[in-house]
DNA sequence: AAGGGAGCCAACCGCGTCAAA
DNA sequence: CTTTGACGCGGTTGGCTCCCT
């Protein structure tokens, strides 16, 4: 396939020579203070001799040369919350990259593309929509869903991404959506899933995800399945995304302002019984208080519980992980 | 040992957004 | 208001490596 080329720089093979990395990798440790000044024209850095446009430089950095980023194998931990936040947020890469220390956006798409869509259709759950491949009642968005072959994965995109998408996240740079993760007792098993209460707009993807495929829920059952039908409710409405994801293509300043403007009135819907034993998802994030989200400590147990808050005065957590214990 | 297929993943592409001129 | 250029992002490509025959 003919490609467009769209970037005037002149080609080198295809990998960056040592030589270039090493000369590329020493400028900015010997300019820390605005790596990317100098690539405010592409020209300038054709100038260093690197023959490379500042694009494709700040690309190599990012996802490659940066110091703080981990290398080796995605832990199962790992796995485990790309899949959840994959869940939450679709295919917002760098949002989810942004929860996961030291991996790049460009790493974890990679690496859901070639690994956790085939361990997620071991599951029978489909990677798109989180939900059972067999579920008879709900029948797939798409025509049919593919077995878990190797590149000819189906990538569409599900409706219900694209409302995240469109709704909510291109617009604030958060988190989608405020979503209630709440410890499903009645699947007592299930020590490390998540469960998702969502609202109307993103019902369709309401499902549970993360259990080991030797527990009671191999197959993926999802909430509505595993939970009365009583408890089931659809209309939690939408508070403005409680997780501040500074993206450094925002104006902090703006943000701040705009965070000032939008602290909500927030309605927050408990299922089943929590118990005492939780973190923050915020928090099992790595994220603080301060800048991810309003959450604070919550000692005593809700049950189906209805709460209107401000999100400052919450005694509840937004995002909810229960403990493993 | 050689060839071919499959998988991995860094890099590329194109588009949208934003800010400055 | 328009233009320009840089950045950020998601989707895609293709070279490299591994494995199997």
């Amino acid at each position: 396939m003919a490609k467009v080329v769209g970037d005037p720089s002149p080609k080198l093979p295809v990998n960056f020579s040592n030589q270039i990395q090493y000369q590329f990798f020493s400028f900015f440790y010997t300019n820390p203070i605005s790596p990317f000044s100098f690539l405010l024209s592409p020209f300038s850095f054709l100038l260093t001799g690197l023959l490379r446009c500042g694009k494709s430089c700040r690309l190599r950095w990012i996802n490659y040369l940066r110091p703080d980023l981990k290398r080796g194998n995605f832990t199962e931990d790992e796995d485990e919350l790309i899949i959840n936040l994959h869940s939450l947020l679709g295919n917002k890469w760098s949002l989810i990259a942004a929860r996961l220390p030291g991996r790049t956006d460009n790493e974890i798409k990679n690496y859901w593309n070639t690994h956790i869509k085939r361990k997620l259709y071991s599951r029978g759950i489909d990677p798109q929509t989180h939900r059972p491949i067999n579920a008879a009642s709900t029948p797939p968005p798409t025509a049919a869903v593919s077995p878990p072959s190797t590149a000819a994965v189906p990538v569409a995109t599900s409706s219900s991404n694209k409302k995240i998408n469109s709704d909510s996240i291109n617009s604030s740079n958060t988190l989608a959506h405020d979503v209630v993760i709440t410890n499903n007792n009645i699947n007592s098993n299930n020590s490390n899933g998540f469960h998702l209460v969502s609202h109307t707009g993103y019902a369709n993807a309401i499902t549970k995800v993360g259990t080991d495929e030797d527990s009671n829920s191999s197959s993926g059952v999802t909430v509505e399945e595993s939970l009365p039908h009583h408890q089931i409710n659809l209309d939690l409405s939408i508070g403005l995304p409680s997780s501040r994801q500074v993206s450094s293509s925002v104006n902090p300043e703006k943000l701040k302002a705009q965070e000032h403007d939008q602290k909500p009135h927030v309605l927050y819907n408990w299922y089943g019984n929590i118990t005492g034993q939780s973190v923050c998802l915020c928090y099992s994030l790595g994220l603080q208080s301060d800048q991810a989200c309003y959450c604070k400590g919550m000692g005593a147990t809700a049950t189906a519980t209805t709460v209107t808050t401000t999100a400052t005065d919450s005694n509840l957590y937004r995002f909810y992980r229960p403990m493993n214990i």
